[in-house]
DNA sequence: ATGTCC
């Protein structure tokens, strides 16, 4: 990729956590959220991604978030808006990955005992696997998925017969950011045609679909949390909207469209990537990662198609994930109910309205962040308040709840997506210890279903939650509505009874 | 992120 003038310190302070990184051409420069300590954590391969990004064609708004990394083509942590072309690279990989909170009728004692926390641990693991691939057929057993309701999700997504078959309340489909995906042309139709198209070439279909209900792995977890509302008025009355409960357990779930997602996204990579080799078309800061497509082309068409295929997947699979959970609950705490605060992606492209005119907003590793009053909340149950924004930090810092302010809109109405790594996984595995690792855990006394707890995803190597949440509160986007506290982390590692 | 290389 091209490497342009030195990126050491590029930034242009015009706030406590606020900057500018100019281009050098005559563009809008890149707008960037972070205090000074954070802005110094941004290395100079996610600054040259940035840039890249910006000066891409069509691209007419970069946002880089204190959460910044480097990415697939375009840093994780940022938001790039484009009224004529859409990028797949700057969606990435996991086509709507996503946060999801399940907030319990539970109260924060029904949680201490460590045999009651081990029993739901297990209760949980047994309905929703962690981990890569294989192993996962008919994941959710006891709501089996077949090859034909499978379809019916990616075209469906979480409609009122999918959720029906799949014993999700179908209320919750209120609770989603998007709770369906449409084709290209806005229609479900376009989806089942590209759907029929797909099918012939796709591998072990079938697997991909029992999916449903499971985790995977990395950065993806199920974690138990108590809520922790804050005390002033506003969060107070913004929680109540939201459904949370001061003192109460909730559930926190982080993750995206599995198998069939990584295929999707991966197919219009290299599909993109072989056109723009067969007709010598130059590559954005010549990075393969950054290729493209003009709204209006059958590619345009068919990667909106795709990616609306693998959104629809994560949605199913998130609300599944919660029912399995909740049913976990119920198994080890009889009488628990459950209610859907919310679900939100973290890597979409989205039509919304920019400067008064449509545009395709890629939010790759960014949450959307609609203030009270937005328009396109108008009939949702957040119309008056703002839609919840879920921020996973870490297990030890805590979550938190946030809610959009009207200064969001500096960020193209967009927060960072969580902490955002301070060390790369090879980095951290050399840097931290095992020991000191599990340690920190047991004398915060979070339990985890892994002996050992993934040391590439301790939270030494993430950066510091506060900080970035002190930066987007600075930056005047969003508030602290409420604090997660974890009491067990479901996670992708060693297994406690291997 | 991903049956971590079809």
């Amino acid at each position: 990729m091209t490497q342009l003038a030195p990126t050491k310190h590029p930034f242009i302070a015009d706030g406590e956590a606020t900057a500018i990184l100019p281009t050098g051409g005559k563009q809008k420069p890149i707008t960037v959220i972070g205090t000074e300590a954070i802005r110094e954590t941004f290395d100079d391969f996610c600054v040259q991604q940035a840039i890249n990004s910006r000066l891409a064609p069509g691209v007419t708004d970069l946002v880089l978030n204190p959460d910044a990394h480097c990415g697939y083509g375009a840093p994780v942590g940022c938001v790039m808006v484009s009224p004529t072309h859409v990028y797949p690279g700057p969606v990435g990989v996991d086509i709507k990955c996503s946060m999801s909170l399940l907030q319990t009728s539970l109260p924060a004692d029904a949680v201490v005992d460590k045999q009651t926390r081990r029993a739901l641990i297990d209760a949980i693991c047994e309905r929703t696997p962690t981990g890569a691939g294989r192993g996962q057929r008919n994941a959710a057993k006891s709501r089996p998925v077949d090859e034909a309701l499978g379809q019916r999700v990616l075209v469906e997504g979480a409609s009122k017969g999918v959720c029906e078959a799949l014993g999700i309340p179908p209320e919750w489909a209120t609770r989603c950011e998007d709770s369906a995906h449409v084709g290209h042309d806005d229609s479900t139709a376009a989806l089942a045609l590209r759907l029929e198209r797909l099918l012939p070439h796709a591998h072990r279909f079938a697997d991909k679909m029992s999916q449903l209900g499971s985790y995977g792995g990395g950065n993806h977890f199920g974690e138990c949390e108590v809520v922790e509302v804050g005390d002033d008025p506003r969060s107070q009355s913004v929680a109540e909207t939201f459904g949370l409960v001061d003192g109460g357990v909730a559930f926190l779930s982080h993750c995206g469209s599995r198998g069939i997602g990584h295929q999707l996204a991966t197919g219009q990579f290299k599909a993109l990537q072989a056109k723009f080799e067969q007709w010598n078309i130059p590559l954005p800061g010549q990075d393969r990662e950054l290729v493209y497509a003009p709204l209006g082309t059958a590619e345009a068409d068919a990667y909106l198609d795709d990616m609306a295929l693998g959104a629809n997947f994560a949605t199913v699979n998130h609300l599944l994930i919660n029912a399995l959970v909740l049913e976990a609950f119920q198994q080890v705490i009889p009488g628990a109910t459950g209610q859907l605060v919310y679900f939100i992606s973290h890597n979409i492209a989205r039509k919304e309205i920019v400067d008064n005119r449509p545009a395709w907003v890629h939010r790759k590793g960014a949450t959307r962040a609609y203030p009270g009053g937005h328009h396109a909340l108008a009939g949702t149950p957040f119309a008056q308040t703002g839609h919840p924004i879920l921020l996973p930090g870490n297990p030890q810092a805590g979550s938190a709840v946030m809610v959009a302010d009207p200064g969001a809109v500096l960020s193209r109405y967009s927060v960072n997506h969580g902490a955002g790594r301070q060390l790369g996984r090879k980095a951290a595995k050399r840097a931290l210890n095992q020991a000191q690792v599990d340690q920190s855990f047991n004398e915060a006394d979070i339990l985890s279903n892994c002996r050992h707890y993934p040391i590439d995803e301790a939270p030494a190597a993430y950066k510091d939650f506060d900080e970035v949440l002190r930066s987007v509160k600075s930056a005047g986007l969003a508030s602290e509505v409420a604090r997660l506290k974890a009491r067990f982390v479901i996670k992708d590692g060693d297994k406690a009874d291997d």
